[in-house]
DNA sequence: TAATATTACCTTTTT
DNA sequence: GGTAATATTA
């Protein structure tokens, strides 16, 4: 059968390694495809699919899931290729959180949502637990309202409930928030991003006709990054696919790096005892990286315990050492990094889009790019863009959550003094207190204010305009519902625009937030051209599940840029030229880590590991001897990942850069420090 | 009672 | 360098 790409799947099948056959044609039960690094697991996937509906598969029976958005949109393109637009088009093609959603919005009024969903996002549920601590008069200074989040996702996702938070583990001030917390997510009929897998399980095992329905929908799943998953995502999958067995997934243990987010290093570990009739076949041929790279990638990886043992081997041949530099301080890394960079370019010709700077943190950017800032090297942030989490975006995208679902509480009470109208806390605790007592929505009270006590007539008035103002504006999007222009009205004539300019935050002139929304106003208006006929609601859900590259997208990577990203960004993408920055203990293994009790480095390792296999051709791995402290400077440890590197994979290079005149003194210096680097590293492996 | 001024705090990774 | 919680003023 002739696939859209010319090619026929047999070519395609033909093509792949023994390995990577096996995993495509495997069929009757669950196979575990162990990729490893750039081994081509998206290929497996694909090829997989292409195969599947070659042989009859109706590909509306086809689930495929990934973590993110991105990576979703990048199979179903290349799925495409081989059955065709239509095809593709017809499978389900995305997030865990993305099923999710569909599966809860689906039913959601057996969950007991009776007003729609509100999805909240991580600023609403740091909010929602900031209000649950005050509820609980708990200082939020003594206690970080980020450790409770943490610990209730993970009992969340492990199904563990407050209660036996509180009896079993002792965790009584844990328990009591985390109580607080769900009854807060009741109150307001919201849900937050566990919810969306845990409430389709909630679904699936309380009502067996919407399980049964969803289960005959697909004929077979696959899933990517299955290191990456979490006990109720196992769950999800288990229930899905326990009829029809056709279940592929691919990861890589080697690359678990999310278990702070709840995934669970087990699933793939133990993927046999899960499914017991299960099938493992591990791929090993690495076709990205030269033999240093991945001796190098092998070798630090190899400290780590409980991994499916696999090491990664290549035909390519050994090509070059990686390059380890040190550096005085972050600044000189950055000079080290830019000056490098416009070496290889003019030196060997190396094209900017072809370079990757790797961090451990965010603020690590910071020092970067000021460097290249100065050098007037193009680079583009990847992540880093918290444009949604922008307080005027924030306020915008709460007046359109509005329109859509006037029962929102959590956006109404954002903007429900904003811009300023004059309702103060005694205003909105009147106001609750009522809508508590009457079980009346918020938002139908706020016409009805008048007759609340300890609410004056002229307060009241203004409420009931912000009401008129939600109805009109939804009465606007009704009658031409074109969302970037509504955005535009909106802020007009909510009076947000003028308060924006008048903030006095925003310093003289007073126009960036503005920009800001201006800037939003432009990508909503592409991406109406770019999915037609989406609607406010698909729009928000679209930024809902994922915000970031919505926007990102539109600024479309021009190929003449350095990417700036994190570690965990990384994942899944290549560069020909790596930089690692921050090679230093605290940085990576990060301090956080190293201060809990057991000290586990493995998750950090592994973080390493996947920094080094991104590079091809040329790794460079940087660090600086010192760090900025609150107080200055202090002095910093290379890595212990650096000390696992066999010595004949790397070769050390003069990290400092050597701009302004430098003493024979500051070279004997630099000596002196590549030999103490060099000892060190000797010392430790 | 609401608006404005001041101070404290941060910064691991993200669907 | 920005937000968010608190103190002060109108």
């Amino acid at each position: 059968m002739p696939v859209a790409s010319g090619v026929s799947i047999k070519e395609l099948v033909d093509q792949l390694n023994p390995e990577q056959r096996r995993a495509v044609l495997h069929r009757g039960g669950p196979v575990l495809v162990l990729a490893g690094a750039g081994t081509g697991k998206t290929r497996v996937i694909t090829v997989r699919i292409a195969h599947m509906v070659a042989e009859g598969l109706d590909p509306e029976r086809v689930l495929a899931l990934t973590f993110t958005n991105k990576a979703a949109g990048e199979m179903a393109e290349r799925v495409a290729g081989f059955v065709g637009k239509d095809a593709a088009r017809a499978m389900t093609v995305g997030t865990f959180h993305s099923l999710g959603l569909q599966v809860v919005e689906a039913d959601a009024k057996r969950l007991g949502f009776t007003r729609g969903v509100n999805l909240i996002d991580a600023a609403e549920q740091a909010s929602a637990v900031r209000q649950c601590l005050k509820q609980l008069r708990i200082d939020p200074k003594r206690h970080d309202p980020g450790m409770f989040l943490t610990a209730i996702s993970n009992a969340r996702n492990a199904g563990i409930t407050p209660d036996r938070m509180s009896r079993m583990l002792g965790k009584k001030l844990t328990a009591s928030v985390y109580r607080a917390y769900l009854e807060w997510l009741r109150a307001y009929q919201a849900m937050d991003f566990d919810d969306l897998i845990l409430r389709a399980v909630q679904l699936f095992e309380e009502h067996p006709d919407v399980r049964d329905r969803w289960r005959k929908k697909f004929g077979t799943i696959l899933v990517d990054e299955y290191q990456d998953t979490n006990l109720c995502q196992l769950k999800l999958m288990r229930i899905l696919a326990d009829e029809h067995r056709s279940l592929c997934v691919v990861g890589d243990d080697d690359q678990s790096i999310y278990a702070w987010r709840g995934a669970d290093i087990t699933n793939i570990l133990e993927f046999e005892r899960h499914f017991s009739d299960a099938t493992a076949i591990a791929l090993t041929q690495n076709y990205r990286s030269t033999g240093h790279i991945l001796s190098a990638a092998n070798a630090v990886i190899s400290n780590n315990f409980d991994r499916r043992d696999k090491s990664l081997w290549t035909d390519v041949g050994e090509g070059e050492q990686l390059r380890l530099a040190t550096c005085r301080d972050p600044g000189a890394e950055a000079r080290f990094v830019a000056d490098e960079i416009l070496r290889l370019r003019s030196q060997h010709g190396v094209m900017l889009g072809e370079i990757g700077v790797l961090f451990r943190t965010s603020a690590q950017a910071g020092p970067i790019e000021e460097a290249f800032r100065q050098r007037q090297i193009p680079y583009r942030l990847v992540g880093a863009f918290e444009f949604y989490e922008r307080k005027e975006v924030r306020d915008t995208l709460s007046y359109l959550r509005l329109i859509v679902n006037p029962y929102d509480e959590v956006s109404l009470l954002r903007i429900i003094n904003f811009p300023q109208r004059g309702v103060g806390p005694k205003t909105l605790e009147a106001l609750r207190d009522t809508a508590s007592a009457t079980k009346t929505p918020l938002f139908s009270l706020l016409d009805a204010a008048d007759c609340i006590d300890g609410i004056a007539a002229s307060t009241a008035a203004k409420l009931a305009r912000l009401k008129d103002f939600i109805d009109e504006a939804r009465a606007r999007y009704a009658a031409e519902p074109a969302i970037a222009p509504l955005v535009e009205w909106l802020c007009e004539a909510s009076g947000a625009r003028e308060a924006w300019i008048r903030d006095p935050t925003e310093g003289p002139g007073g126009t960036r937030r503005w920009k800001t929304i201006e800037y939003l106003i432009r990508s909503i208006g592409r991406t109406e051209e770019r999915l037609v006929g989406i609607d406010l609601k698909g729009w928000l859900r679209l930024v809902a599940l994922d915000g970031r590259s919505t926007v990102e997208d539109e600024e479309a990577a021009a190929a003449e840029e350095v990417a700036l990203q994190t570690l965990h960004s990384s994942k899944g993408l290549e560069w020909p030229v790596c930089f690692l920055i921050g090679c230093q203990e605290g940085i990576i293994p990060h301090q956080r880590t190293l201060d809990t009790p057991r000290g586990d480095v493995s998750e950090e390792r592994r973080l390493f590991y996947v920094g080094v296999t991104r590079a091809r051709r040329i790794a460079y791995l940087t660090r600086s001897e010192t760090k900025r402290n609150y107080r200055g400077l202090e002095e910093t440890k290379p890595s212990r990942f650096l000390g696992e590197i066999p010595a004949g994979d790397y070769t050390l290079v003069s990290g400092d850069d050597l701009e302004g005149n430098v003493s024979d003194d500051d070279k004997q210096q630099q000596l002196a420090r590549l030999r103490e680097l060099r000892a060190r590293i000797a010392g430790k492996s």
